[in-house]
DNA sequence: CCACTTTACTTAACAATGTTAAATTGTCAA
DNA sequence: TTGACAATTTAACATTGTTAAGTAAAGTGG
């Protein structure tokens, strides 16, 4: 090594500093610099553990989508699976500061492929959907949790909406009819 | 003036150059210089018709909504009010490269008020719902339907997504039956 | 124990970007 | 003609992502 450090530099202590700086400082508060001083460093020696910035976004963004995944093992239910990927995606997202912007920021570092639809698929799939309406039910409820993230992450929007309904039980409201639909659909097609 | 100038600058101007800048370069392409320049301008020049970027990028914001709000009128039920919104926003947001991702940064350039409220509300309350209801309703689907264009607007993603089903169709699908459970809901409640 | 490669960093620097301050030029009213 | 106002230009700055080149420590082969 260069030196002796006391906190390794790794992917993993960035990231935890990336968060930390995120929630601390907000999503254009991440720079390069910020971050790198954060840890004790200087700015291009991130370079030699993460490609790019964009890396690192979706590095975050990756991390946060594996939180959401937690909620859901042990799910009887089809609907009880879509209900908890949702209500997942938005403790996750609830648990850092413009979280649900990062997302929409991020790109995927790989090409997903075949393996991957066919992992994303399978819960659903050995809970009675077949492969298409799995997928596509998992992509409307994380659109509609991450839309709605988004409008809550906008201070001004939240503000203003929040004066005139509860914002987190309309979302639950939102998801159950959504779930509620695809798990009855799904049934009469599957 | 300063010179005689054949396009008088001005906020539409400006406005329609950003959205050609926009189709022809993406999001990030639109820096304030590039603009000027699309423009026959010095950067500079652009901040005396408006205030910063962030400004230029709600203005942009407000006019994709303004596009998707013109397709719903004359709906003779709150369904379909509901379903030409989405469909609307789909519509205005396929129109743009990168305008899901423009949404999704923008900040209202105002904060919205009591009258901003009713407004939004009154059509679906002319059809039967309550206030609450309405503005649940509307976010409902406009969230779906920004999240959705998200995952569409991720070139990796939504080649990977389109080899598994019908993007289009499953918007459909999903918004369809999102609408289809918050009108119901609302006829038991209203 | 010594060369040498590799790892992990530092310093220096660059180009791009948003933005501001200070001229500058044209237009119109008195 | 003078002066005020509108709309722009030129210059400049700080911040940011990123690369290039150097450098110290740690491992490795002889």
């Amino acid at each position: 090594m260069a030196r002796q450090r006391d906190t390794a530099l790794g992917r993993d202590a960035i990231l935890r500093a990336a968060f930390d700086l995120l929630d601390e400082a907000g999503l254009e508060g991440i720079t390069m610099r910020a971050l790198a001083a954060r840890l004790g460093v200087q700015a291009p020696a991130l370079y030699w553990h993460v490609k790019d910035k964009g890396a690192l976004i979706a590095l975050m963004a990756q991390e946060i989508y594996g939180e959401a995944r937690h909620a859901q093992e042990g799910s009887a239910t089809a609907r009880d699976w879509l209900m908890r990927l949702g209500l997942g995606l938005r403790d996750a997202l609830a648990g850092h500061r413009d979280a649900a912007r990062l997302l929409a920021t991020a790109s995927p570092l790989a090409q997903p492929d075949e393996p991957a639809a066919e992992a994303m698929a399978a819960p659903l799939v050995m809970l009675g959907f077949n492969r298409e309406d799995a997928l596509e039910a998992q992509a409307a409820v994380l659109s509609l949790t991450l839309g709605w993230a988004l409008y809550r992450e906008n201070a001004a929007m939240a503000d203003f909406l929040s004066g005139l309904f509860d914002l987190k039980r309309s979302y639950e409201k939102g998801l159950a009819l959504l779930v509620g639909g695809l798990v009855a659909e799904a049934a009469t097609a599957g």
